[in-house]
RNA sequence: GCCUCCUUAGCUCAGUCGGUUAGAGCGACGGACUGUUAAUCCGCAGGUCCCAGGUUCAAGUCCUGGAGGGGGCGCCA
């Protein structure tokens, strides 16, 4: 029995040569003609079957979904959807599908019906493009982190700190929640608890990372990340992953030069090594946009829009600046704000970073430079005392999809600033030994796996870009 | 969590003012055809009108409650 040779490199295989190849029914035309797909490309292999000589009982065992293994000779095609086919000499079925109860029929489903149906959507070109992109996307992670020296920290999953201040914990317990173990004055008695103490899943790895760069100078993490938050929106996922970089020595600009070198690399590969895929995913987003409203669909096709975002810098402008854009556009002067922007010091609601990044500039806009009171703790504070050197890199669709700062270096000013907004330092001392013990400027950010991967297929929705989405009220397959 | 729209055949949807036997396209199935490209042509089957109440002579259609889904907002990556 022949080697497998897999979709792909059929296609740039020797005329005349047998393979064998294994994969799945998409079509069945004439009686004839299977149309098969085995995920290495999205492309399916034209197979030819001699249905005069072949078993009419194999016949109709070929049916779409079905799963066949396939010998035959690879020769020039006669028809002109494709350039190269196999003449079938030897059809096995691996696996029966019944036409009658698959889901999947050969026909245009909707992305709605399809993640009902998540473990067999896979089996789409939809799915099957996302996916190798987004594999695409992981992999030009480590490779731009790795050309860069960066070390690849593994930041803990469960952890012990309740305090990274980055939003609502699921909390992680073997007691048996019938029957909690209680200390004398009622409250939980965690000692009896695996860890001996309230563990919950991690929502960043920020924290750990700064204490692997403040040793290694260059790390990042890349892992799951978890927020149970009861946010429902189509850029909001109770689990996802996080690309967290986190670098000694830099400063904010440092920051932000690493952050849109890192953007533009990751959609630079993905141009390069997903050209197929990326030509049908913007086919599909045009079809897509032709039912809506002119004003609603993007003035750029997919792969243009992409493009457009290499071919010039990120506009940086600080929040202040982006206080008076906002306060003479034309929205605001009209009220067609649902919240105006009225003085220095509002947080930047949605419509307005979509104004900046869509109306306004065009392009993606760094902003930096944020009030202190609507940013996080460890934040270097700035000389005037009212800013913070955070940015948000913020993108077209899909929003915010960095937000990182330099961090507050100084003990002194870190420990005041943990005071100030209620963070419990003492269970802290592990982070503020950094800044106790040969503490350097520092900087990094966190960007969001799955808002990249939107970004870079046009999938409007993120539960379309993880293969099996957790949100409020659902955690299926 | 808030606002809003939706739920009718396997899928996508139509269903008029509340009216008698609920439709279409695609898919599936059967047949014809046999170099097709989500093939084509002919034929056939397929319904808990999301669920529970209510109003009415009569409810897919109106009202109340619930469930599920979409979109927007908030939280954020």
């Amino acid at each position: 029995m022949a080697k497998r040779t897999r979709v792909k490199d059929i296609f740039t295989g020797r005329i005349g040569q047998e393979y064998r190849v294994m994969g799945w029914v998409r079509t069945f035309r004439n009686n004839q003609f299977i149309a098969l797909n085995d995920g290495s490309c999205l492309a399916n292999l034209q197979v030819v079957v001699d249905f005069e000589n072949t078993d009419p009982d194999l016949l109709k065992r070929i049916t779409t979904g079905a799963s066949l293994s396939i010998l035959g000779n690879l020769i020039a095609s006669q028809g002109k959807g494709q350039s190269v086919e196999l003449s079938a000499t030897e059809i096995t079925v691996l696996g029966d599908c019944d036409a009658e109860i698959y889901p999947l029929q050969p026909k245009k489903h909707s992305l709605e019906f399809l993640r009902e149906i998540a473990h067999l959507r896979f089996r789409t070109n939809t799915f099957s493009a996302v996916f190798r992109v987004r594999h695409a996307l992981a992999y030009a992670i480590h490779k731009f982190f790795n050309d860069r020296n960066f070390v690849y920290l593994h930041s803990p999953i469960i952890t012990g700190s309740d305090a990274e201040g980055a939003g609502e914990m699921f909390q992680v317990t073997t007691l048996d929640l019938n029957k909690v173990p209680k200390n004398d004055d009622g409250s939980i008695n965690f000692k009896k608890d695996f860890f001996a103490k309230a563990t919950n899943l991690t929502v960043s790895g920020q924290l750990e990372a700064e204490l692997g760069a403040l040793a290694l100078s260059d790390v990042y993490t890349f892992g799951p990340t978890f927020r149970a938050e009861n946010s429902n929106t189509s850029r909001h996922l109770a689990e996802f992953w996080m690309i967290e970089p986190e670098v000694a020595f830099n400063d904010l600009n440092d920051n932000m030069d690493l952050a849109e070198d890192m953007l533009k690399y990751l959609i630079s590969y993905a141009l390069d090594n997903c050209a197929e895929d990326l030509v049908f995913l913007e086919q599909r987003l045009t079809e897509e946009e032709k039912v809506k409203p002119q004003q609603e669909r993007s003035e750029m096709a997919l792969t243009e829009k992409l493009r457009f975002c290499l071919d010039q810098p990120f506009e940086r402008l600080t929040y202040t600046e982006a206080i008076e854009i906002l306060k003479n556009s034309t929205p605001n002067k009209k009220g067609k704000f649902q919240y105006p922007i009225e003085k220095w010091g509002a947080d930047l609601q949605s419509e307005h970073e979509r104004y900046l990044v869509e109306k306004h500039f065009k392009k993606p806009v760094i902003l930096t430079n944020y009030p202190k009171e609507i940013k996080a703790f460890y934040m270097r504070m700035d000389d005037d005392g009212k800013t913070v050197r955070a940015m948000d890199v913020l993108f077209p669709g899909i929003g915010e999809i960095i937000g990182g700062s330099q961090r507050e270096e100084r003990y002194d000013v870190l420990l005041s600033r943990m005071k100030e907004m209620h963070i419990p330092a003492e269970e802290m001392s592990w982070f503020l030994d950094t800044r106790r013990f040969g503490t350097v400027p520092h900087a990094g950010f966190g960007l969001g796996f799955e808002r990249l991967v939107q970004f870079v297929t046009g999938m409007t929705n993120i539960r379309d870009v993880i293969p099996f989405p957790r949100f409020p009220g659902n955690a299926e397959f």
